[in-house]
RNA sequence: GGACGGGUGGGUGAGUGGUUAAUACCACCAGACUGUAAAUCUGGCGCCCGGAAGGGCUACGGGGGUUCGAAUCCCUCCCCGUCCA
């Protein structure tokens, strides 16, 4: 059962210069950090179970606040005991507000001074969020973390646009904060300021200044590039006191997290793991594979030789090839155990590299190695996906 | 034996005189995916040269013909399906 909150939310183990290893503490259990949350968006991280999340050594998910209320709605939610129960997960949870929805959902929803008014992508319906609307659900909800509702924008958004969406976000989560009653669930903060130096500080300073139980970093992983995503993570993490934990909202790839934590965060949360899974996108040491490629048609060896993973260690590449192929549903779920057990390992990895104190040059190993998708491509074939997807990006 | 219908690129299948190296889907090849409207999206896909633009060659069952020009019209042969005897 659900626990008071007792601080420190976060306890620090060890730092490998920016690099911090820890313990946060939740009313469901304490998770090592740096950690990773596998993304439940509808109460199901898509493709695999809880017993298989525990496998791959997932301990703590994040849900979505937008999606539940329109499916299966917070208050049958509550009824039936909360998502924990409801999805069978002991574990920690944690929600976003749907305020992300406001960015990703664009075309669907409007902006105004005290909320986000969303059509429903599902069949129109209007659903009003309020920062004391979003708190509420997420108390319905029962997560252990909960998210402020934030205002976030496109990387390319102009200075005045960026300047205004901070100083509603700002609002918002002063408000979030004013709302918060319930000593079992933490309400973190959320940092926004876009790609401007000065407004990521300035929205920091007043965002740390409304003392929440950590801090999140959002408006990041929105088209910007790599450099620039960096640059603000390093500086925003700067910004942020020592003693709470930090969240990077929506990163990432492999190479991210490695110069993420180099920077001192300490939570992740990404789609990507598993969104590339399912469309035949593994990880390795090297980089990503493509499963449905033929060089794995007839590979009678593991995905990745080496893996500690369920999927590795029990069927060859050629098998899940041809599962692919096949359009077979065990295909999903075999790629989703792989990805998230690669990036959990990964977590664990430099854990334990910080705690030896040898993150610098695990960081410089793995940077190496692994090889991402090149920068040109991704900005080419994102501008595409947009289109194809009726918003003009930019 | 007769009457219809039909044979198009790896497959299904559009196209009935020029704008067709040939719609679309599938298959195949490659790439992308970052707080999930994603089991999605984007390219390529006859052969040769080229990074591309573009150029050359061969193509719509076989052969012949009409025409400036044919996958499209005519003749003939072959093959397949349905029906009648």
């Amino acid at each position: 059962m659900a626990r008071t909150y007792t601080r420190p939310v976060l306890r620090l183990d060890a730092t490998s210069g920016a690099a911090r290893a820890g313990v946060l503490h939740t009313a469901h259990g304490d998770v090592p950090t740096p950690l990773f949350m596998p993304v439940a968006t509808q109460g199901s991280v898509k493709a695999v179970d809880p017993p298989d999340l525990r496998a791959v050594g997932a301990n703590i998910v994040l849900g979505n606040t937008y999606h539940l209320c329109l499916r299966p709605g917070v208050d049958l939610l509550e009824e039936l005991g909360g998502l924990h129960t409801f999805m069978r997960w002991d574990g920690p949870i944690l929600t976003d507000s749907g305020g992300f929805q406001g960015f990703s959902l664009e075309h669907l929803r409007k902006i105004e001074d005290d909320g986000i008014l969303f059509k429903s992508h599902i069949d129109g319906s209007p659903y009003k969020f309020t920062p004391e609307s979003t708190v509420r659900a997420q108390e319905q909800i029962g997560a252990d973390i909960i998210m402020p509702l934030d205002m976030c924008v496109p990387a390319d958004a102009d200075r005045d646009t960026v300047e205004k969406a901070l100083e509603r976000t700002t609002e918002w989560e002063s408000r979030c904060r004013q709302a918060h009653v319930r000593e079992d669930q933490l309400l973190f903060g959320i940092v926004q300021g876009g790609m401007f130096e000065d407004l990521r500080e300035r929205s920091a300073s007043e965002i740390v200044s409304l003392d929440f139980a950590g801090y999140a970093i959002g408006g990041l992983s929105v088209g910007e590039t790599k450099s620039e995503m960096y640059g603000m993570t390093k500086l925003t993490a700067s910004l942020l006191p020592a003693d709470a934990p930090r969240y990077l909202m929506g990163v990432g790839s492999p190479e991210d997290l490695v110069e993420s934590v180099a920077q001192g965060i300490d939570m992740f949360d990404c789609v990507l793991p598993t969104r590339i899974a399912r469309n035949g996108a593994l990880f390795s040491r090297e980089g990503r594979i493509n499963i449905y490629a033929a060089p794995h048609r007839a590979r009678d060896e593991a995905i990745e030789p080496g893996c500690d993973c369920y999927t590795c260690e029990t069927f060859s590449a050629a098998y899940v090839h041809h599962l692919f192929k096949s359009k077979e549903l065990l295909g999903f779920r075999l790629a989703t155990i792989h990805n998230l057990r690669f990036i959990l390992r990964l977590m664990e990895e430099m854990r334990e590299a910080i705690v030896a104190g040898t993150f610098e040059s695990y960081r410089q190993d793995f940077h190496a190695r692994f090889k991402p998708p090149d920068q040109r491509v991704r900005r080419e074939q994102r501008l595409k996906w947009l289109s194809a997807q009726g918003r003009p990006g930019a």
